[in-house]
RNA sequence: UGGGGCGUCGUCAAGCGGUAAGACACAGGAUUUUGGUUCCUGCAUUCGGAGGUUCGAAUCCUCCCGCCCCAGCCA
């Protein structure tokens, strides 16, 4: 974990604590929560949440918890929980001892229910399902009294006990709040407390038969653990009111305060777990953290920095207006990042060989050369140059448009770090008419510096010696939708990108990358940032995830084409 | 449709009655052995619209328009 350094910024939840402190609420007091509920893997969307919850808690000498919201016992387990845990400590967050779970107040929140039976603020009501949705009302029709309403406090205590001894079926009886059955806000129709559900529950298998919902669980478990600001999203708005309903009743002294905030929205991806299920489930991606994923989890083994998320998080405020944000500024935030602390490597990915006939056979030159043009601080490495190398396909060209600064017939280019060289002559295939090999000449006077005879060689293109490079495979990753806001099509699986991976397994990469650290990252000169893949990198044959690359000013003259 | 919330540059977002920050994106230019980085420069006479209050309004008032959320025994 590294330690949060971030600076601090501000926004109208900050400036309501700030009031709040000032007025001396809480005697002075901040405590914030991250609630998720254990059932999928926590993305980008969630890190916002966390950087907010842990970044306010930090800035106000206060503290965060982590609380696994687990009241719904359908699709939660541990191994959701477990990854949540990673995935927020690799963000940079910690929360000591402070680990909590829902379920772990069951016993606690039954004897709140019991509390507000007892002061004639619940009942048991017996309609099915669907005669509770049918006396609901609708947005404009009041609801109606459900004729269990005025049940005794004996027979509610006796029929809620006897839930929770298993006498039941699901779905038979149901706890709930005695509100307004014709409130214009329908949260507070009566709203639902507890449910029969014979489910085992990960953490407390079949010791309980009924269940919390959040309405009831989440403010009081709030309570419970002392939270002074209770931040959550938009969404919620309309049960703010059921939330302080509750905890009026039930709570006496400082009482947590909601307030919501207006989730993450970003392009060319879905954030909605329902959909991040599917798209893992149905297998359009090969699990949670498959490197297309706006999961944590992916994001990590794509190679995106806990800096870099952080970062984003700041840059994109907290606010209460619906938002679509660029994918393009989280790429900003990566390069930035990677811009600053990652070595740079040459990395053939499309290889042409170059045969410099000029060079003698048998020579091999280690050029040394720095790791990072701007810190030397990051020292250098050795990098073999022959007589064979390899070039980039697309760094030659037989008709080249005007501007292109690379190889061509009657041209001269640098070689990154080592000599300029000019084009002689092509071998090609005889049936395909595709260019199989170059044969060049160096200029030896140019390895330190540039043509004696001052004349402009404009290009750089990099390479590797054919004799000394590891092969390597790399994948290129690109938006999983094609539409910016696939999040809104209801058919959103129409939307998934054809081509949003592709795999190159003849790439060519200088021979320092042979056993590189799994997770680290590199900068591949003029191509853009890559990492080495956990999961799939072989001993001495590396398996490389591109980031993101570099901006590329000469494709957005040539109209954009991907390489 | 009842209730709740939100409308400031292409995308985010400051602004809290004294005359529109910043970031990304975009467009130019300089430096460059990465068409990268870095560095300059430009980019809302106007704040969803219309009225009103005021010496002065994105900020206050009125009406209108648009978008989002709520009718799970999900969270």
């Amino acid at each position: 974990m590294t330690e949060v350094t971030d600076s601090n910024p501000t926004d109208f939840i900050r400036d309501i604590i700030d009031n709040d402190l000032r007025i001396n609420k809480n005697n002075g007091r901040v405590a914030t929560r991250f609630p998720p509920e254990p059932n999928g893997y926590i993305h980008i969307g969630h890190a916002k949440s966390v950087c907010l919850n842990f970044g306010i808690a930090a800035q106000y000498k206060g503290t965060c918890n982590l609380r696994l919201d687990d009241t719904d016992p359908a699709g939660e387990s541990m191994e959701y929980v477990e990854s949540i845990i990673r995935d927020i400590h690799w963000l940079g967050f910690d929360w000591q001892d402070r680990l909590y779970y829902a379920s772990d107040y069951f016993e606690k929140l039954y004897q709140f229910a019991v509390e507000l039976i007892k002061s004639c603020n619940a009942y048991v009501c017996s309609l099915s399902p669907d005669e509770i949705r049918e006396y609901r009302g609708t947005f404009t029709e009041p609801g109606k009294d459900s004729p269990y309403r005025n049940r005794s406090v004996e027979e509610n205590l006796d029929l809620f006990q006897r839930m929770r001894s298993g006498e039941f079926a699901d779905g038979d009886h149901v706890l709930r709040a005695k509100i307004d059955m014709s409130s214009p806000n329908i949260v507070m129709r009566d709203p639902v407390i507890y449910r029969i559900k014979r489910e085992p529950h990960y953490r407390t298998g079949t010791k309980w038969i009924i269940y919390p919902m959040y309405d009831f669980a989440h403010c009081l478990s709030d309570a419970l653990e002392g939270i002074t600001h209770s931040i959550c999203t938009l969404e919620f708005e309309n049960n703010r009111p059921l939330y302080d309903w509750i905890v009026e009743r039930l709570i006496t002294g400082n009482r947590p305060q909601q307030i919501e905030f207006a989730r993450l929205n970003l392009s060319y991806t879905v954030l909605s777990k329902r959909r991040l299920i599917e798209l893992v489930e149905k297998r359009y991606v090969k699990g949670w953290d498959d490197p297309r994923m706006p999961t944590v989890s992916g994001m990590r083994r794509r190679g995106y920095t806990p800096e870099a998320i952080r970062n984003f998080c700041a840059q994109i405020g907290v606010a209460k207006n619906d938002n679509l944000i660029d994918v393009a500024l989280l790429e900003y935030c990566v390069r930035e990042d990677l811009n600053e602390h990652a070595p740079r490597a040459m990395c053939v990915l499309r290889p042409l060989r170059v045969v410099i006939d000029n060079y003698p056979e048998n020579q091999v030159e280690q050029i040394e050369c720095s790791s990072h043009p701007q810190k030397p601080e990051m020292g250098t490495r050795k990098i073999p140059f022959s007589r064979v190398i390899y070039i980039e396909r697309d760094d030659f060209m037989e008709n080249p448009p005007k501007k292109y600064h690379r190889l061509g017939p009657g041209r001269e280019v640098r070689l990154r770090n080592a000599y300029v060289i000019k084009f002689e002559s092509m071998i090609k295939d005889d049936k395909t008419g595709e260019v199989m090999e170059l044969h060049c000449s160096l200029d030896p006077a140019t390895l330190n510096g540039p043509p004696v005879d001052g004349r402009k060689v404009p290009g750089v293109i990099h390479w590797v010696s054919a004799e000394h490079c590891i092969p390597a495979e790399v994948r290129l990753y690109d938006r999983l939708f094609n539409i910016e806001n696939p999040g809104s099509e209801e058919n959103f699986l129409k939307y998934l990108n054809p081509i949003s991976l592709e795999i190159l397994t003849k790439c060519y990469a200088e021979h320092n990358l042979k056993n590189v650290e799994p997770g680290r990252q590199f900068q591949f000169e003029r191509l853009g940032y890559f990492c080495v893949d956990a999961k799939d990198s072989k001993e001495g044959k590396p398996v490389f995830n591109r980031v993101v690359s570099l901006r590329d000013s000469w494709a957005k003259i040539t109209g954009g084409e991907k390489k």
